[in-house]
DNA sequence: TACCATTTTTAGATTAATCTAAAAAATATT
DNA sequence: AATATTTTTTAGATTAATCTAAAAATGGTA
């Protein structure tokens, strides 16, 4: 076993500590962001994800890379990245959150906009083997029930070609396959506008004077939708 | 908003503060031992279950009964028991404990032996909604997969006049419905046995010998069990 | 390039949950 | 009843995760 001594303080180096809800946390807000934006995340924006304050998140990274060496990049000032290994954590938490969202979704009737707090707690649950079977009673989903890609137990998405409904053809028929925006006041008004996953959509006119579009909802229904909504609206055409 | 002033330090004095993870693990013990031995439960023997010392114990009594008044009743060295609102939070807990069991066993095929530690930690999520839907999911369970009761969401146990093997009368015949103990390893015995909740059994013979016991198994096996196995195995009779 | 605004880090505190060691109280034994 | 043993509590530390306020670093702009 290896130690470091840094800060006047002893770490034992070993990588099978276990990773804390607040690590785990960080973990999934640093892997996000890197995702999203493609360089570091700032202490700054996990910090706004986490609820907490800047100073927190540099306290976390601090114990977290000399806790568990090998799962965070940083170097000081420069933000924060995941190693492989940090990712596979993300990915599995990931994973996990959707699988749970599913089961909530699809076997405990919640409505798509209930589910994220209560996923955000199972999320944490450790049995490895809890989650195999989840997956597996589910028949192994693909996606969650907000559309989003969920990973295998290997950690590999699946990628789907989707578009924004904005970027949808005009007469071109689509069916809504996911959301950009996951808030529950959007999906609750996409429940009432029936736009649920599934819904065939095709673009009859848009209107240059407000950007809204005039659509055909399951081949009999018309309905306007302004370009808010079009753009929070993954489809995928037939 | 009340606040009392102890120990120079403030705490508000609100039943809406959420109990954390630890405090519930010391009201379901607390709840436990004053349920088996029908007086306080003392430091000792609380410290034992959550596998801390009683010096922490005494410690979790002062802030528990501070922050959450009205959930412990303490007097120093005279151990402590829950209030009505206390057993209720304890009951719930136990609650969800015996739903997930049935969960993993009913569906994701998990062995009884396998399920405590993993209903350990799915017990502290919170979502009361969460709870009621897989109740219901469950098709209302009256007991979990080791045969113990499981309080509707009122707190109310199902009763059932079940004696231990040990106190059948010879050639009378019973079903297995519980077991008393609940570790791996008798239940890993029993399944091997094929002892398994729901099993017929009838006592053939007594031995003086060394106390055990021929017994039918489901009308047609022979099979010697110790005194140790009938002790804490429960069956109804016919 | 020098200054200013923003971001990040450090320093120092706080709180929950635990520990060990010692003191105090309760219980048991002679 | 006096003493010994056991149990419980107090006192004082520790660690994780957070905070605020102040210092330091970075980056953009005059």
């Amino acid at each position: 076993m290896v130690f470091l001594h840094k800060n006047n303080k002893f770490y034992k180096a070993n990588i099978m500590n276990p990773i804390s809800k607040a690590e785990e946390n960080h973990l999934k807000a640093i892997f996000n962001l890197c995702e999203e934006f493609s360089k570091p995340a700032s202490t700054n924006a996990i910090a706004k994800i986490m609820k907490t304050k800047a100073a927190s998140v540099t306290a976390m990274i601090k114990r977290l890379s000399e806790k568990h060496p090998a799962l965070v990049n940083h170097q000081k000032h420069k933000g924060a990245s995941l190693t492989e290994t940090g990712k596979k954590i993300a990915t599995n938490l990931i994973r996990k959150h959707r699988l749970w969202e599913t089961f909530l979704v699809e076997k405990l009737n919640f409505s798509w906009d209930e589910v994220h707090e209560i996923a955000e707690e199972l999320e944490h649950i450790k049995a490895e083997k809890l989650i195999d079977r989840l997956d597996e009673f589910l028949g192994r989903p693909k996606f969650d029930p907000h559309g989003d890609p969920i990973p295998d137990a290997k950690g590999n998405f699946t990628f789907r070609k989707q578009i924004l409904l904005t970027e949808l053809a005009a007469h071109k028929t689509a069916v809504v396959v996911g959301v950009m925006d996951d808030s529950p006041s959007f999906l609750q008004y996409l429940d009432k506008l029936n736009l649920v996953l599934g819904a065939k959509v095709k673009i009859l006119e848009r209107i240059e004077y407000d950007g809204s579009n005039r659509i055909l909802l399951n081949d009999k229904q018309e309905q306007i939708l302004t370009n808010k909504v079009c753009q929070n609206l993954y489809v995928k055409t037939l």
